[in-house]
DNA sequence: GGGGACTCGG
DNA sequence: CCGAGTCCCC
């Protein structure tokens, strides 16, 4: 008998200013393991208790002052911690663990949240840009040592794909989807044989979105959106992949994340 | 036929954050008139639209960026606009209107917000303290020149008497409490022969407090209160006053300002 | 637009 | 403790 886990992320920009709608989605859809980036929490001051008596007993968190900082909460055992340094200054923007499953050992979850690189699309201009890119060259190098199944997810802070956001266009030359952007991305996909899950069910012909700017007076009727978050799996898991959904309801809840959470179910 | 009239003081700690409480309280409470101190807001972002609906279609605004503001809200018809500057600096911390009774002609209504006065009660070592002490002598002198009944109200950021404080012995020397801020209040109390209209009803053996800070953990428990608020009256309208009361209750609502309303009730 | 940090004022 | 402002980041 195979086992149904269904493994979510959320970029939930600032973890205790969204208490309430973290615990709403946690009683409402209930995944078996959220992922989490922006936390801006430092690990003393993570609300862990209300993870605790929601059902998720294991946590592993790497937060920092202010900015940035990671988190998976999980009702499946979590084991083997691990931390990678990609940006080479200390940001807390990864953080991985193996799910402790009956049913299948040893699959690894690298939960990441990917730097969005300023606003000018230019090495020299936007030092915040050449970070972004070396970030990205440094997650392909460990993509060609990754030799045991692995779920990679999290805000990769780009939208590789034309219907991955609503004008390639016109965003063409916005930071997130700029030519160089996409292809270091590709590179690093390539470089794992990564699959991308959610454009395994949902065919690139078609929109598909996880993040609407705050900006928008509308954002559900202007539909500006992009899709900045991801489920990646080595080629070995993508048949235990079974479906695939963003929760872009969750965007319209009171004071909500810029960014929809993502949720992949597996047969395990 | 006598009118009824009951004229309400609350420091509000801005009233667009307390806006909730606000509405509550003109509900439940419905006062005639209510004079605001600390409202914290500029005259054009003021709530009108919120009062007006409320049946408080009279308002009388002094406002400024940042800190202060004043403003009479009222059911009762408010006429001659009068600011006074005791500060000689510009801030907003007077706003006067007669109020235009069928019963009663001719009473004014002065609603003040007193300087805090900083820290440390000395002139030399704090400015604040000396700007607080010249406010009250300037309002001494306009006190002299009160002719016509009026009621004199607001955040006075004084507790004149031993049992408005819940220590004198260890306020005695705390600013709100010092010897010689009591004897400016006293000396503005005996220039224009003001009533205290709250000491009218309730004898001063007995603790009456208006405040209770932020900062006390249980502020219900400790009742570490000081009576800041005022109202007072030319000697004419005291027979007018009929019952004081302070809505100690307001101070337990959700996201408090740390000063409860008072309320005289009149009859005109 | 909306976090968090900081500073100032109460 | 808790406003409001400013600055930085997304």
């Amino acid at each position: 008998m195979s086992q149904t886990i269904r493994i979510a992320s959320w970029n939930i920009n600032s973890v205790r200013a969204r208490i309430d709608i973290v615990e709403r989605y946690l009683k409402e859809e209930a995944p078996d393991v959220l992922c989490l980036q922006e936390t801006k929490v430092i690990d003393g001051l993570f609300p862990e208790g209300l993870f605790r008596q929601l059902g998720y007993r294991h946590m592993m968190i790497n937060g920092q002052p202010m900015h940035h900082g990671v988190a998976i909460v999980s009702k499946v055992p979590l084991i083997h911690r691990k931390v990678e340094d990609w940006q080479a200054n200390g940001e807390a923007r990864h953080i991985s663990a193996e799910l402790n499953l009956e049913s299948a050992k040893g699959i690894r979850l690298d939960n990441v949240y990917i730097p969005a690189g300023g606003d000018i699309p230019d090495r020299e201009a936007n030092p915040k840009f050449g970070q972004k890119l070396d970030f990205l060259t440094r997650m392909k190098d460990w993509s060609q040592s990754v030799k045991t199944p692995t779920i990679l997810t999290g805000d990769f802070n780009v939208a590789p794909l034309e219907n991955d956001v609503w004008s390639h266009r016109q965003l063409v030359n916005v930071v997130s989807h700029t030519r160089i952007e996409c292809e270091h991305l590709a590179a690093i996909r390539d470089a794992g044989n990564w699959v991308d899950i959610a454009r395994h069910f949902v065919d690139p012909s078609q929109k598909l979105y996880t993040w609407w700017s705050y900006r928008a007076q509308d954002w559900e009727t202007s539909d500006r959106g992009r899709r900045l978050d991801h489920m990646w799996v080595t080629p070995d898991l993508t048949a235990k992949a079974k479906a695939h959904i963003v929760h872009k309801h969750v965007r319209g809840w009171g004071k909500p994340s810029d960014h929809a959470p993502i949720v992949t179910e597996f047969a395990f």
